[in-house]
DNA sequence: TGTCCCATGTAACTCGTTACATGATTGT
DNA sequence: ACAATCATGTAACGAGTTACATGGGACA
């Protein structure tokens, strides 16, 4: 259900095109969630038969069209509900930490691999959701102008506020997983340096 | 295929039946995945198909058989490669930081609501795992007993450094989950407090 | 006239969850 | 006898990924 929260969410300041949504939720600005077109077109026309969504053909050229979706009520009031339901928290499933706690069965180079992967993963994420925030507080988001014109202005600062609250914690999750791998990188050198043995070199 | 990856990793100390690899799972010791037996069951059958498990029946009762997994050559081939190969870090897909995002839609109870229970929920595990580094500290661990007693000594303190690795990630993980969840519980109460509006009560 | 970018789909497949089922064994 | 636990499945469904496709518009 998350697409569809989402979905909501960014469609509640104004309408937007298929192709829009995919553009802020794969590339350029909203970096809390993603999905790929093939998973977007279907759930828009899913969301409209569901009554969250009105759809309108708008020209495109001389010879084309393409469809603009607009929230409806009912779809402002599933926003409400989805946002206001608490769901208790997922068990977790961490491939990482899994991974890592059989790392004894990993060749010194594929173990190495991975922590300098994961570092540069999240060094760059850490970037760019910093510059998310930077974009929020300064209110120079295009994407938020939008939803902030979409809203009365004594809603202006919560709404700021949360989109803050929500990268600095993914932020922090980034800072975690930093840490994480660089101590991951000690256990390498320490374990699978020059003269050590490990259980990936007991091949049959 | 983090799934076949846990359990070519449990089974490699010594064989077990479905309902085995279900207790260590799901409830007692491994809190680094879960699964449940409708994906176990089935699962343990195509890798024993793909021959990276060997089954056998053994008798249970008078009346009755159980069948016992053992890891083949080729399964621990397989489990060497998988902890070997690096794979890239995906895209975060958060549904916390999603939905506080978009806090401003939420109710002031059901925002309340949804942090209390992402603070208990961590609270608890963190401790789970705080319990699990203690037991794998001390080697009192039943699982990592025989885990050790599978595998030469000179691999004993890479195995045990490995997985309290593993573990101080997911408490690393709590502490973080816990910080936030505070954090949105004071912006409930600055944002959602007595005499305060919200895009929630906008209703049409 | 070609090459991006805009714009939108279907189909197959994997992973995971939930619901529905069944039967034998062990201990009280 | 009954209950708890051991033990193992099928089926339907939803979410998400990857591969396969198609066609118009804008600009050099």
């Amino acid at each position: 259900m998350s697409l569809r929260f989402a979905l909501l969410a960014v469609l509640s300041s104004r309408p937007r095109t298929g192709y829009d949504l995919l553009q802020i939720f794969d590339s350029s600005v909203d970096s809390v969630w993603h999905a790929p077109h093939t998973q977007i077109y279907p759930e828009l026309r899913r969301m409209e038969a569901d009554g969250l969504l009105a759809a309108e053909e708008v020209p495109r050229g001389p010879n084309s069209t393409k469809r603009a979706y607009t929230i409806t009520d009912g779809g402002r009031d599933e926003l409400r509900r989805q946002a206001s339901e608490a769901v208790p928290p997922l068990r977790e499933k961490d491939p990482y930490r899994l991974k890592a706690a059989y790392m004894e069965w990993a060749s010194a180079d594929g173990a190495r691999e991975q922590f300098v992967l994961h570092l540069a993963h999240y060094t760059a994420w850490y970037e760019r959701w910093r510059g998310r925030v930077e974009a929020l507080r300064s209110r120079e988001d295009p994407v938020l102008r939008e939803r902030l014109a979409a809203q009365p202005p004594e809603l202006h600062d919560e709404i700021v506020a949360v989109k803050v609250f929500a990268y600095e914690g993914l932020m922090a999750r980034a800072r975690m997983e930093i840490e994480w791998a660089e101590r991951g990188l000690e256990l390498v050198e320490r374990f699978k340096g020059p003269g050590t043995t490990t259980a990936f070199d007991h091949a049959a």
